[in-house]
DNA sequence: CGGAGCATGTAAGCGGTTACATGATTTC
DNA sequence: GAAATCATGTAACCGCTTACATGCTCCG
């Protein structure tokens, strides 16, 4: 159940249209929950219905959009859901599913290699882009609001989550290529 | 798709009955992609209907334990899974969105503190709890096998994820209780 | 005015979770 | 022989993914 939630925070940030949510999502909140439009809409339909948020109704809308808005309500579950107690979630990774996998039935002619590489890469640019993130929301030195140290907070674990990737896909990679050579 | 080639992995490492599936999955190869037993059994089902695994006829069960193999066409089934490309799976952390939510609602009453202590025990043992796996798994010095090294490798993931999980859980502990004690 | 793309949805299907069911074996 | 627990399932639900649908606006 955090998508609502994920979506009450991004409200309050700032009130934004369906689509706008979406971008948002692509760029920061969904680094830590993901959803594709389909979800935003169906779960902002939801919250409107028990009343949590409201379209706001201000200007008869630019093109279609529908602007919503965080209600009282809204923001009262927000704070209870801060509140709650929850197990982390079990990590779903079947890319050392497949390292298990190839320990049995071997690594596939450079296959698996060009695998662990592509994500390297992808994992790389991710930690790049965080760290562009970072240079341009939290420029250091000066001190920080509440707010803005528990987001940088987020950001960090972002960040140090990469360093965990491409460091451990690095090993892999040397680990890997090695196999691959003794196999051919 | 990956639980199915989960189960030939463990399967192809020793063949088992579901039970056995379960616990150990819960022990290890969980680690990387979690299951429960009815999830376990239907997916042994299913695998069976397919021709990729059987139930092992040999000596009429003691109880009523059925113990499964995998057949050749199992084995390849993994082997093609091993070659293919797959995106990262997409970052999934509740606590790390109940930290921008507390951006926006405040840190409630030393609940979110008390959580962020919880899950930081929870990572530390669960450290605590992979190293001495390799410890006992991997005794440093001698040369490893092509199928430890691949384990090993899969091993020093769970490592390194969680000593990331907790050095940036011990920062947000500093900064929350800081902040609690700011509000209070 | 026609096509590109913007913006908001609907529908079907699937994997995973939770709750319940059933028989067999062990233990007291 | 009753209770606990072992072992294997079934059923319902729910969130997420994928594919498709619809109307509107902007631009050449």
């Amino acid at each position: 159940m955090s998508l609502p939630h994920a979506i009450l925070t991004a409200l309050l940030e700032k009130p934004s249209s369906g689509l706008e949510l979406t971008r948002r999502f692509d760029r920061s909140i969904g680094f830590f929950w993901a959803a594709t439009h389909q979800q935003i809409y169906r779960e902002l339909g939801k919250l409107e219905q028990s009343g949590l948020i409201r379209a706001i109704p201000g200007p008869p809308a630019q093109g279609r959009r529908k602007e919503y808005e965080v209600l009282p309500d809204g923001r009262e579950e927000l704070a209870a859901w801060v509140a709650r107690s929850d197990e982390p979630r079990p990590l779903r990774d079947p890319l050392a599913l497949r390292l298990r996998a190839a320990a049995m039935v071997g690594v596939g002619e450079g296959r698996l290699g060009a695998e662990v590489q592509r994500h390297l890469a992808l994992h790389t640019a991710q930690l790049a882009a965080y760290r562009a993130m970072e240079q341009r929301q939290f420029p250091g030195g000066r001190r920080e609001s509440v707010e803005a140290r528990l987001q940088h907070l987020v950001l960090q674990a972002g960040i140090e989550m990469e360093r965990f990737w491409t460091g451990w896909l690095e090993q892999v990679e040397a680990v890997v290529s090695e196999l691959e050579a003794e196999s051919s």
